[in-house]
Order: structure tokens, then sequence, then C-alpha cells
DNA sequence: CCATTTAATTCAACCACTGAACAAATAGCG
DNA sequence: CGCTATTTGTTCAGTGGTTGAATTAAATGG
């Protein structure tokens, strides 16, 4: 620790602070917070404040006397983060300022299974070559940029396997570095982060939903993956390959599965096993559209759809009561297709996990719906960048 | 950060550094290593000196001209933690000093399923209190105590189940309060902390095995419990209990288990299911000295005892395939009573692992035996307790 | 025996936090 | 309307702890 961390450690102390209040502070009420004195704040937020990371909002009107204070807010006009996604049938690309706020967004609609990698990335490039267009022209400074992949990322950005997209040793910081915009390096950070969308999909939940905690976040789109939140940060796992659970043993001795395994969760809660379940294996569905369809047919009462829902709520049941027992969850939160299946998926997986957790006597598991809807992986991809930020201003402040 | 906090955040660091560095090294290698300046070294390496956590090692004879250096080593004299265990068949008590070294060590047999658990208590304090004897006979302070107890406690140490013990809510440290020496508050932390014994199982394993990663320690007890190491730190989940493996459903129709679940693993894995689908049921082995008897009989050949084994290790095995497709994990550390089993279990282990683990082939799972014997609980304990010290030393300098 | 090299300490300078005093801005009250 | 109480935010001397250079210490090698 040298003696200019105390500085960062303050400035990443305070602004946090200002990040997660419910209301706009005061100098005076975040020291009473932290245990600072007025006048180191004051000195703190002065630096945030020329670093374009803090405004001052309207004088708050309060109760009693006093001089009024003055709220501190994120700046609307800082820098902001990209974010992007691909996966089986869309690419997305969004831009969102450091409060958070989703300020820019586009989703491009197309079948990328026959396009090739390349291909995929440079439409996807044209995507974000418009966000950041669109960001500037709001006054943002795009700080850095995450892009979610359904498939194992390694350390170097590059995509081992995305099985549904048919990728296999994608390098796509190399294959994206040619096109503009997204060329910077920023702190030691790869100016592009490559990463899992079901893990970016848990990070957005982590700051969009109920605050930090732990928790499961399942997505099921057309695999199955989740992210995992332990004591409110993503758990990556060693090589960033954590959360596959959607090749967990269920019945080790069901169908196989195309990963060598059997009666992997994907045979049940899949998308396809859901829909060749409920007899819509020929239906051709498009992969976006068949939750809802599942949700109507199961609202009309068709009984081999609730059927099928019975059996995926009930081999998810089963995963989770595995994952509670290991990691003991408080709560499991449905996104991607799954959430609007939830009223036909969540009462067999609570009987599950009920029977099933040592601990669940104790203290029940909640089972909830996601709080972001299908954009919930591009949103946190730009929601990484500026929690990084947030997380280390110091290093933003080090370098306008 | 208050201003102090510069210079408890660089004892630590600095301690830190002299614990883990394979040999003691000199306040110049510190300042390198660090990035501080050898001034900065030399004033906390006298707070350290001061407090009796750190003294000078013999000039290590060094290779080239120059004064020579003087190595830094963890006092051997100093504070040290007092570790217990409490299980089926026995009690024990250790004391471990800060360099982790095993100082004291003694283990009670008795089996104490027919005891009440005061009397139980009762037995460990006066083990306890000889430990303390025998810590100070050596000129050691003990900086506090931790217990290891084979069940779920919660956050205030209470034991809210130990099915194999036979204890349901025991206010553990409430019937250990009256029983010196276990009586002092030390820096926040409670005098006694209580924690299940799988869990300080891999704290032990962390320690003394090979260095921090991701790791799953399982203890095979009476009952299976697991330890999760995650980046380096062991993962307690939201209530402490994490890691009951015991129940997690490998065959979800399988046999009922006493939990209210179906095909938990303990049905397979456990003590009892193993000897008796061993056939050995009614042989009434004593808990410590079934597992020798079984690796005795699987070297003889006997069939029914090798099926039972082989059965044993493919349950283990898809489970470890569910943790590690979860949790991207490395390692798996097999503890316990199934250390001598290990040539057994390992080889279905590993077949199951590698059919069902999704990222097998980039990087294979290493499934090794605990460093650390029987004692593993108990000595991770002590070890809990000098940890806490090498992690905030400013917490014990501020009190002699 | 002296030059060289590396280790550790000393000391003035500096950075950031501390605490108290002060200025600013408002509400309440007579 | 003016005075007081109250709370916010800033100013400033003081202090703890790190910094960097100079100095001393203790060895090797020619």
């Amino acid at each position: 620790m040298r003696q200019g961390s105390l500085r960062e450690l303050n400035l990443a102390l305070v602004l946090g602070r200002i990040a997660t209040a419910p209301r706009p502070p005061s100098r005076a009420a975040l020291a009473a917070e932290t245990g600072l004195t007025r006048a180191t704040v004051s000195a703190v937020v002065e630096d945030l404040v020329a670093g374009r990371l803090v405004t001052e909002a309207e004088p708050t009107p309060r109760a009693g006397a006093g001089r009024p204070a003055r709220g501190l807010v994120l700046a609307g006009d800082g820098p902001a983060g990209l974010g992007m996604e691909i996966n089986v049938d869309y690419l997305a690309a969004c831009v969102v300022d450091l409060a958070g706020e989703v300020r820019h967004h586009v989703v491009h609609r197309a079948d990328l299974r026959p396009v090739s990698a390349a291909d995929a990335l440079g439409r996807l490039a044209r995507l974000a070559a418009g966000a950041r267009a669109a960001a500037e022209a709001e006054g943002l400074t795009l700080a850095g940029a995450a892009l979610g992949v359904p498939g194992l990322v390694d350390a170097a950005g590059q995509v081992r396997l995305a099985p549904n997209l048919g990728w296999r040793d994608v390098p796509v910081p190399e294959l994206l570095a040619g096109h503009p915009p997204l060329t910077e390096v920023v702190d030691g950070v790869p100016a592009l982060v490559v990463e899992n969308e079901a893990n970016l999909a848990a990070l957005a939940e982590l700051h969009a939903g109920a605050g930090p905690g732990n928790f499961l976040h399942i997505s099921g789109e057309v695999g199955i993956g989740a992210g995992i939140v332990l004591d409110g940060t993503l758990y990556r796992g060693s090589r960033g390959w954590s959360g596959e659970i959607g090749h967990i043993p269920v019945r080790p001795d069901g169908p196989p599965c195309r990963c060598g395994g059997r009666g992997c969760l994907e045979r049940y809660a899949g998308q396809e096993a859901i829909l060749s379940a409920a007899g819509l294996a020929g239906a051709d569905l498009p992969a976006d559209t068949a939750p809802t369809r599942l949700a109507e047919l199961a609202e009309a009462g068709q009984a081999a759809v609730l059927a099928a829902l019975h059996e995926a709520g009930t081999a998810l049941g089963i995963t989770v009561a595995s994952v509670v027992n290991l990691l003991d969850l408080d709560t499991v939160v449905l996104g991607g297709g799954y959430a609007p299946l939830i009223p036909w998926l969540r009462p067999p997986m609570l009987a599950e996990i009920d029977r099933r957790v040592l601990t669940a006597a104790w203290s029940p598991v909640t089972v909830r719906p996601a709080t972001l809807g299908a954009t919930a992986a591009a949103v946190g991809a730009a929601g990484s960048v500026v929690r990084r930020i947030i997380a280390r201003p110091a290093g933003w402040l080090a370098r306008l």
C-alpha cells in the first residue's frame, strides 16, 4: 500500500456509497457513513467532480433547520460502458452510463448459425460503431467494452466452444481488433472483455435487482447457463468456466447428451427438450418466441405442454437442490426464456427443493424471475465496464 | 480508510509475505516484492518484532558480495491458536503457532453418541485446559480458539443440527463459557468460533497442502461434508451452511435418505452405505477403523468390498462432476476416511468426471488425497485463529 | 587493504487525513 | 423583521506514515 493508495481507496469508497445510496447523499452524510471527516470527504468529492464522475444534484428539500445539503449523484455525462451480445438469433449493443441508465440500445435479429464467426463479428462491429456515435452525441465517453457470448471463453478472450453458435476456438479480440472503435486499452484491462453471457446476465441482475447477496441466476436460452454471485461478486471459476449448469447430471442413467454425458439437465429443461416433450419438436419455432408460445399453450391448459413444463421444473428443482446444498444460497433467479414460464416451473422446483435441501427447514429458498428481460447480458456487459470504474475510479482519473 | 489504515494494511501485507515466503526474506527483499521503500519496510517490521509476531533468523548465507541479509521469520513464541474438534468417536485439541507448526496435540477416543452435549463439552474443556497449560509451558500465548463440529452451526455459534452426534440446537459457546480458559474476547471476534468441521478441514488443507486456488475438500467421516475453497478463501455461504454435499441427489429416485430426500450421495458413499453394500453391516466396526479395514479387504480382493467401493466412487464422481461443472474447480481433495480408500475410489470417480464435465477435455480435474490425516479439522481450527492474526496483525498489536 | 556491493537506518520532505474553527444557508421563534 | 439554533461545507494548522536520498554497516574480492 503506497501513500497514494489511501486516496485511491477513499475515492472508491466514497464513489461506491454515492452509487448505491437510495437518495443523493450530502458530503456530511457520506462522512457520517464512512467514518471519514467532512474535510476528507470534501477533498475526495472535489477530485470526483473534477473527473466528471460525480455531479451535484439540485438541493434536496429537507425537514428542520440548517443549511440545505447539496446532493451528489453519479455523472450522467462522464464515462460510459459499451455492452454487446452475440446469441443464436440476435446481436445486441447498448450503452450504459455511470448511473446504470441504459442510454442506447439496439438489437439486430438474425439467425447467426449459418454465418461465419468473422462475418457475425463484422456485423457486431457495425452495431457497436453506431452505439459509439449515439453515446458521443449524448456527451458520453466510452471507457471500455464487454461482449457476452453463449460459450466458454478463455483468459485471452478467445471463444473455445460455443456449441449453439457452432463456434470453436474463435479469437474474438483479434477479429474485432481491426474494427474501430474498440481499440483503446484502458488501465491494464483489455479494451474488449469477452465473457460468458450467463455470467453477464447474473451481473446485470446483481446491479438491477435486489442488492448484493448470494444467488444463482439461471439463463434459459437455447442452452442452459448460470451465473453465480457469491458475497456480492460474480464467481468466475479457475478459468472463467463456472456455471455450466446445463450439463449437471440429473438422472445419471438418463438419455445421452451431446456433451458425452447422460441425463444432463439440458436433456430435461433445455428449450429443445421441452419443445419435444410438449410435442412441438417439428413446429420450427424461432428460439426467441418459443417461451412465450409455450406459456400461451400452458395457459390454455394443453396437457402435453403442462407435463413437459412439470418435468422441466422437476429437473431444475433437483439441480437447484444440489447447488443450494453445496453453496447455501438463499435465492435463485430465473432469467432468459424461463421468465415467462415461471408460473409452471416454480411449483415443481420448490417441491424438489423443499424435499432435498437439508437446510430448507430453517430458511426457505426464494425462486423469482429476473428483473431484466432478454437484454440482460448486453446490459450486464456494459454495466461491468462502468462498475469497474466505480470500483477503481483512480484508474479513470489518472487518465484524461 | 482512515490514516492509520495505511499502517494496518502494510503490517498485514508484510506479515503475509513473511508467512508465505519459501525462505526467510530480508527487509530489502520484502521492499522489492511489495513496492514499498526499504525505509517503510523497516518501520513496519520494527512494529511486528515489537509485537512478538516476527523474529530475526540467523543470517542466511548468500552468494556474492554485500552485507548479509537478516532473514525474518514468524515468531515461534508469540500468539498461538487453540483448535478443537468434536466428532462421533473422539475429541481432539491442539495448539498451532504462528508459523503453522503443531506444538501440542491430544486426541481422546470415546463414543460420544450416548453422552449428553454438556458432558461432551465438559470433557472437551478439560482437554483444552491441558492444551493451554502446554502452550504456556512453551512460552506461547493463546490468541483465540475454534471448534469444529460435524453439523450445521449458526452465526451465534449454536449447533443447529449434528445428526451423527444426535445434537439439536446446542448453544455451544454458552455451555463452554463457564469453562476456562476460553473466555477472553479478542478484537471483536468471539473468543470461541464454532465452525463446521468439513470447512475447517478444507482450511487446513489450504494452508498445509498446495497453496491457494480453487478446490473442493471432501471429508468422508460418518457423514459426508465438504469445504469449498474459492480463489484462496473458504466459502461459507449465506449462513455458513455450504458444503452439504452428502445430500446432493445422485439418483433422484434412489433409496430414501433420512434427510427426507431420495438417492442422496450419502446413501451410496457414506460409511454406513459402503459397509452395508460390502456385506459388513453387522460387523460393528468402530467408525475410525472402518476405512482401514475396508482397505485391507479390498487389497485382499474381496469382491463385495470392491463392488461397494466402485459404487461409492461412481456416486462421488457423479457428484463431483456436478460441482466442477458448476464451479470450474481444478482439484478435488479426498480427506478423512476416504484417504485410505483412494486407490479404489479414484478410477470410477475419474471415469465419471471425464464423461460428465464439459470442460474436462481442456483441463483435467485432479483428484488427490488430503495431506493431513484425521486430525485435519482440529489443526484447521487452530490454524484459522493464527491466520486471522496474520491477516489483521493490527488487532493483535493493539492489545498487549 | 581498499573498492565494490548489498543491507539497513536516519532524516527532511511530502501527501493525505484529522480536528477544530469558521463561513454559509436555512428554519423557527418572538 | 431580526435573532438564534442548526446543519452543511470549507479552511487551516497539526499529525501519522510513506518517500527518497544520504549515511552507516557488513560482507566479498582483488
